[in-house]
DNA sequence: TGTACATCAGTGAACGCGCGTTCACTGATGTAC
DNA sequence: TGTACATCAGTGAACGCGCGTTCACTGATGTAC
C-alpha cells in the first residue's frame, strides 16, 4: 500500500536509526538489509525504495549517525562521559567513531567521505573548547586527546575482562585530564 | 598426497601468515578460506585438517600475530615508528591491534581471550619503557599513550585524505611525546 | 637395509544456507476533472 | 466537495551467487617386518 509523503521520510528515517544502532552493535557485515528492516518494522522488499543498495545504505547511515552526534559540549564533561563504563557497554547507541571508524576503511568511497568531514569538523569542534593560548597548541590536544578517546574506547570493548577494561578507561581519562 | 611432518607445521604457518595479512588488510568477514588457503599456495579442501573452523582460524591468526608482535623495543623509536605514514599505508603487515581489534569485539570467544592476554602484555611491557618515578604514573602514560596511538592509526586509516591522515599521526605523536 | 602396507595431508567436486537483490502484486494516497 | 483514476510505498516469493563445510579420493610418507 501508498503511504503518505510524511510517512515516507519518517520511515526512512525509521530505517537509519535500526540500522545505526545494529551497524554499531555488530558491525557492517554481520547485519543484513532483512534485519534493518525488520527492526525498523518492515519486511526486506520495501528496502530498495529507500536505498540503492547495501553500500549506500552504509553511507547514509554514517552520515546520518555522524551528523546527530554532533551536537556542542564542553571539553571536560565530553571526555568524562565519552570514556565511562556506560559509553563502553553500549556501543549501539554510543560513538559512531568508537564503533565504526576501524570498519570504514573498507566501506565504499561515499562512506569515506562521510567519515572524513565528521573527523574533520569534530577535531575542528574539539579545537576550539580545548585549553590553551596558540591555536596550534589547542588543536593538537584536540587531536591527541581525540585519538586517545577512540583508542580506548576501541581497546576497552576490544578486551574481555571488564576491570581490565575499566583500567584502560580510566587511566586514559586521568592522563587525558592531567595534560 | 600426504607431506612430512615438518612440512605440514611449515604449511600451518603459511596459512596463519596468508590469513595474518588478509585479515589485516581487508577484515575477517571479507576474507574467505578458500582466499586464505589460495593465498597460502594451496586448495581451500585441506583447509579443515589445520582448523576446526574458520573462527578457529580467526583466533589463532589472531594469537600468532599478537604474539609475533610482542618483541622488545624502546619507547620513543617504537612510538615514532608505530605513528608514521609507512605504517599508516600498510595495515597488511602493520599492528595487528590497530587492525582488528575493533573486529575482534564481534568474534569468539578464544579471539577475545588472544586480544585481551596481548594487551595485558603489551601494556604490562610498555609500563617498563617510559618514563617517570613511580609505577601507577608509568602504567597510566603507558595506558594513555596506547591509546592514543591506537586510536590515531584506526583514525587515520578511516580518512580519504592523507594529508589529513597524516596530520592526525603527526599531531598525536607530538602530543604523546610532549607529554 | 629393503619391501609391503597403513596412514593421512592435500585435492577438488559437491552441498546447503544465507544474503543481497529483483519483481509482480496490493491497496492507500494524491490528483484531475 | 465528490468521484475516478493513476501513482507508488510496501509486501513476500523467488533468484542466484558466494561462502563455510563435507567427503571420496590420491599418492607420498612413515612404519612394521
Amino acid at each position: 500500500m501508498k503511504v503518505s509523503r510524511e510517512q515516507v521520510a519518517e520511515n526512512r528515517e525509521a530505517i537509519l536509526k535500526a540500522a545505526g544502532q545494529l551497524f554499531r552493535e555488530k558491525g557492517f557485515d554481520a547485519v543484513g538489509v532483512a534485519e534493518v528492516m525488520n527492526a525498523a518494522g518492515f519486511t526486506h522488499g520495501g528496502f530498495y525504495g529507500h536505498f540503492r543498495s547495501k553500500d549506500d545504505l552504509i553511507a547514509q547511515t554514517l552520515a546520518y549517525l555522524l551528523e546527530k552526534a554532533s551536537g556542542d559540549f564542553d571539553f571536560k564533561p565530553f571526555v568524562d562521559r565519552y570514556l565511562s563504563a556506560a559509553h563502553r557497554d553500549n556501543a549501539a547507541t554510543g560513538c559512531p567513531t568508537a564503533a565504526l571508524a576501524a570498519a570504514t576503511r573498507q566501506q565504499s568511497a561515499a562512506a569515506r567521505e562521510a567519515m572524513t568531514s565528521a573527523q574533520r569538523g569534530h577535531i575542528d569542534r574539539l579545537s576550539g573548547k580545548v585549553e590553551g593560548k596558540r591555536a596550534a597548541a589547542r588543536r593538537r590536544a584536540a587531536i591527541g586527546s581525540w585519538s586517545a578517546m577512540v583508542g580506548a574506547m576501541i581497546l576497552a570493548r576490544s578486551v574481555d575482562d571488564s576491570e581490565f577494561a575499566d583500567e584502560i578507561i580510566k587511566e586514559t581519562r586521568a592522563w587525558i585530564n592531567a595534560k
